[in-house]
RNA sequence: GGCGACAUGGCCAAGUGGUAAGGCAGGAGUCUGCAAAACUCCCAUUCCCCAGUUCGAAUCUGGGUGUCGCCUCCA
């Protein structure tokens, strides 16, 4: 039996069996951003978590057709453009790159398909013409098409309000034209004179924000989604409108079996937003923090939520980050084999291990298969951090200080490790590129000039030197000398050496045999000596 | 007014009936020339308060207090 993937479903308020249409296309559809402005924090909460699914399901064997869509007509698109001075196609298409370009760094993978609104027009103008047939849409005197809520019985059960509360509710200033003030826009007239309008049936115009997403998921995903998903806001009215569009326009119900949303993420305790001017910009935190640790602190919490930001409370994420990252260097480094081929074996090994009793396994191998387990409970990535946790104590030699620690190596359970924090969206494998280490090449060689003359003159030792060397090639003939020096036992050279590296931001571990570890930290660039 | 969520150690945060995960910070030790890492151990008799149900509650029920979200564009 298949481990069961239970989740929280928005519309039945409970965790249910994930049970896909068909196994191998799994359709997932998650809201994606109004192109208008730089990605913030919310923003990376939100697709950080729906990678993280979607990275699960697919470690799990399922295909999965993730798909989310870029908002790129809008009225804050229009306005900004305006203010600007800018052509709309052009500010879209701007913010666009910018987004992918962080959701790049954050380490998300790219969706299946990432439709534009832009491009679907013509297919919104059919939709709207069966729900008009249909007898669920109306037209005004101004040109513009709402959607008839009255229509439907069910309106109103993703948010669990009745239309009476919501009606009594409504803060909005309601448009005389509106036949009741929860009716919303399918298509708004425009001049034909404004850049970014389309001809309709209607006149010229612009589709409403609800009907893109109706759209854009029936025409890539079919009549009836697997997953929908998104921020906690888009419940009401977004993606209440969504299904009574498409479940109008189909005549199937439900349109979405899961819906799926994640909580809000706070700054100190405030509701993040631009009016409190407590607004982050994932630029911006990239800048201090990396994807690591931007994942890690998201992962800490569950995905439903709330989540208050501080650079306290990331603080622990960046420094557990660290210890990880320096950790799982220094056990490739020991091990000597490639970081990928380990994770790849292990993996297939871990997933055919999910049924064994218990008992049978060994520990690292129940920590792997609990992590699972807690993945599949909601997402509890939080549970599934602590046995990720687990997993890399499981893979470090456990006798101490022993001559023969290699042998106390766990390699599978390192492996396993690398496996299980790919699929929770880390990236430990990928080495440093050689070019930051490039810069520091003129330091480099004047370090290995000057530790030569000094051997020369206090130990009457000759050192080679070829001044083609790469940044590497320094450091290892600089440590190979440093090796000698400690086993002349001069303690005060050697320390300086260590003292010199340490200030270019190369940090070493001396070890019972062989020469040092070491790790290149450009954060820990000081002024050099 | 309606709907809903949350309150767990110095900090972050899982756990929803069986006796408090994990991380950060902190402390002690092993190792080590020293440093760093790694490893070992310690760090909530207690889960906002009160009452109740139960053999048993952080977990269920009732009441109270506090915080927050949605009902309007928002991830």
């Amino acid at each position: 039996m298949p481990l069961t993937i239970n989740l929280y479903n928005t519309l039945t308020r409970q965790a249910e069996p994930f049970i896909p249409m068909s196994p191998t296309h799994v359709r997932m559809y998650v809201c994606g951003p109004t192109v208008y402005d730089e990605a913030h924090l919310g923003h990376a909460r939100c697709y950080m978590t729906w990678d993280t699914l979607y990275r699960f399901l697919s470690f799990m064997g399922y295909g999965v057709v993730y798909t989310r869509n870029l908002t790129d007509v809008d009225d804050k698109i229009l306005k900004r453009a305006q203010e600007n001075g800018e052509h709309p196609q052009a500010l879209a298409e701007r913010f666009t790159q910018r987004f992918h370009d962080v959701m790049a760094k954050l380490n998300t993978l790219p969706p299946t398909h990432e439709p534009k609104a832009t491009e679907y027009v013509p297919k919104m103008v059919e939709f709207i013409q069966v729900l008009m047939h249909k007898g669920f849409a109306y037209t005004t005197a101004s040109g513009t098409v709402y959607y008839d809520t009255s229509r439907k019985q069910d309106y109103g059960n993703l948010c669990h309000q009745n239309l009476d509360d919501l009606q009594s509710g409504s803060r909005v200033d309601v448009d005389p034209e509106k036949q009741s003030p929860l009716d919303f826009a399918l298509w708004k007239p425009a001049p034909e004179t404004e850049p970014y309008v389309w001809f309709s049936p209607w006149g010229y115009g612009r589709p409403g924000w609800h009907l893109e997403c109706s759209t854009m998921s029936y025409h890539i995903l079919g009549s009836q989604l697997d997953i929908h998903a998104g921020g906690m806001d888009l419940i009401f009215p977004h993606h209440q409108n969504e299904i009574a569009q498409t479940e109008a326009f189909t005549g199937l119900s439900p349109f979405v079996a899961l819906w799926m949303h994640n909580g809000f993420v706070n700054v100190s305790g405030e509701k993040m937003s631009k009016s409190l001017g407590n607004f982050a910009t994932v630029a911006s935190l990239l800048e201090v923090y990396d994807a690591n640790t931007l994942r890690y602190f998201v992962l800490t919490h569950h995905y439903r939520s709330p989540m208050d930001f501080n650079d306290f409370a990331l603080e622990g994420a960046k420094n557990r980050i660290s210890k990880m990252s320096q950790n799982v260097k220094d056990l490739v480094s020991e091990i000597g084999f490639p970081a990928d081929a380990v994770a790849t074996a292990c993996k297939a090994h871990i997933l055919g291990l999910i049924n064994s009793p218990k008992g049978d396994l060994k520990d690292w191998e129940q920590s792997a298969v609990e992590l699972l387990e807690a993945m599949a409970e909601d997402m509890n990535t939080a549970q599934a951090l602590a046995k990720l946790n687990e997993l890399l104590s499981h893979a470090n030699p456990k006798p101490n200080q022993t001559p023969t620690r290699l042998s106390f190596l766990e390699p599978c359970a390192l492996g396993a490790f690398l496996a299980m924090s790919e699929m929770l969206g880390f990236d430990f494998i990928t080495p440093e590129t050689d070019t930051s280490l490039d810069i520091l090449l003129p330091e480099l060689r004047r370090l290995a000039q000057e530790l030569q003359r000094r051997l020369e003159q206090e130990k009457s030792w000759s050192m080679t030197l070829e001044n083609d060397w790469t940044p590497v090639q320094y450091i290892n003939e600089i440590l190979q000398q440093r090796a000698q020096v400690r086993a002349d036992k001069d303690w005060s050279m050697s320390d300086w050496i260590r003292d010199r590296l340490a200030a270019l931001g190369i940090l070493i571990k001396d070890r019972k045999e062989g020469l040092p570890l070491w790790h290149y930290e450009p954060t820990s660039i000081t002024a050099s000596p």
